[in-house]
DNA sequence: ACCTTTCGTTCTGTATACACTTGAATACTA
DNA sequence: TAGTATTCAAGTGTATACAGAACGAAAGGT
């Protein structure tokens, strides 16, 4: 039950990592990480090295660097994600119950643009994992969340990427979800594909700015 | 350079879950296999996280089990598989280089069904590690050889699995590598995705005969 | 000024020590 | 004899110890 140690501090090195708080050029050093949760080095090896396979630290020559990867390798990313989400999407379309169904109604309906953004987009994610959920196959599942997190943390490095225009979103998740009620699956992984790379797109839009800026 | 205590028993004991080396339910003590490679728990402790981290083991209260699967859950890895090798077939397509294109070349057209089984096999198996390296995307790669490894892993517990007839797959590689060739993404997909499913299908009626034997 | 050299500190990987839990075998009782 | 304590060996997770490597700063020579 007690949750051990090395579990304890991979959660929040994991949690820090994708929100931000350590520095893109941050060196995390085992000992000092074992000092400040109050626990010894090994755990915190062990976490280091579980997020190091993660794909969101490398290790250096002393101590851990947050994953740096380049624009292209961010691309690949994307490009992995929006394929698993893509079948994901036609599998959920073939296989989704009825529960599945009555909460991705939910929310692909509930959220109105008018509201509070955040909230908006909170909602978004959840349609996302709903989605995934509908999909009955763990190992996509979980293939998706770590490449949530290596996204996430990958994009920290370019700071915060313009968020897309949220009305579209709810469009296209509404369009997905009938897709997915009707059981057409080619029509949900079209949908879906296409959902996807207007976000590379605009990440890759992103990418140009920030070179420009940069330069 | 030296590789550490940590990789060498990592490293091994994942060979020897891919060749078999274990019965199906074995337990993998940390203790005994410290005493067996003559080093001490902690890096043997860390190796068999590595596997559990990879979908091969499962901590079991005393001690490490062989992850087991159910049929559904071996499916769902295969289903995953095709997935991501249809999208290398098809990114090869677009970005292979000529080098690529020269390998792939040569291990389509070499195979002649004439010789050694097991040496066709294997170049079957590099012809598929070519046209992932030739779609220059090193998460979906990743990726690939983790869904390799637990297939390998949890295929071995059902028995050695009657391989397809050699003919008809070299014939399949064949048809897929000139969609590559011709830079005909959308042909690629659809042709690796069709030479997978009937892997998959394979599979399917080799769990009813098992099942069948079994009751 | 510019290389070396040296030395001390820090970090690394592994081994060992420790306290705690668990499972099975034994001994005991009714 | 059947059921229940008791005991003990083995495994677990974490802490600590230790030897070797690597960096950085101070000291020295040209």
């Amino acid at each position: 039950m007690a949750p051990t140690a090395r579990d304890t501090v991979y959660a929040a090195v994991l949690s820090r990592l994708a929100s931000g708080h350590y520095a893109p050029d941050a060196i995390l050093i085992p000992g000092q990480l074992s000092e400040e949760f109050g626990v010894s080095r090994t755990p915190v090896r062990e976490a280091l090295a579980f997020l190091e396979r993660d794909g969101l630290l490398d290790a250096a020559q002393r101590g851990y660097a947050i994953t740096r990867r380049s624009e292209e390798g961010i691309l690949e990313l994307f490009e992995a994600r929006a394929r698993l989400d893509a079948f994901a999407a036609e599998a959920a379309a073939i296989r989704r119950s009825p529960i599945d169904l009555a909460g991705l109604d939910d929310l692909s309906r509930g959220p109105r643009t008018t509201g509070d953004p955040e909230q908006v987009r909170s909602t978004l994610g959840s349609w996302h994992a709903h989605v995934r959920a509908a999909a009955h196959n763990s190992t996509v599942s979980a293939l998706l969340s770590r490449l949530d997190s290596q996204i996430k943390v990958s994009m920290l490095r370019y700071g915060d990427s313009r968020q897309r225009e949220l009305g579209v979103c709810v469009e296209e998740h509404a369009a997905i979800f009938d897709a997915i009620r009707d059981g057409d699956g080619t029509r949900a992984h079209a949908l879906m594909l296409a959902h996807l790379e207007h976000d590379r797109d605009l990440r890759i839009r992103h990418f140009a700015e920030h070179r420009s800026e940069t330069l």
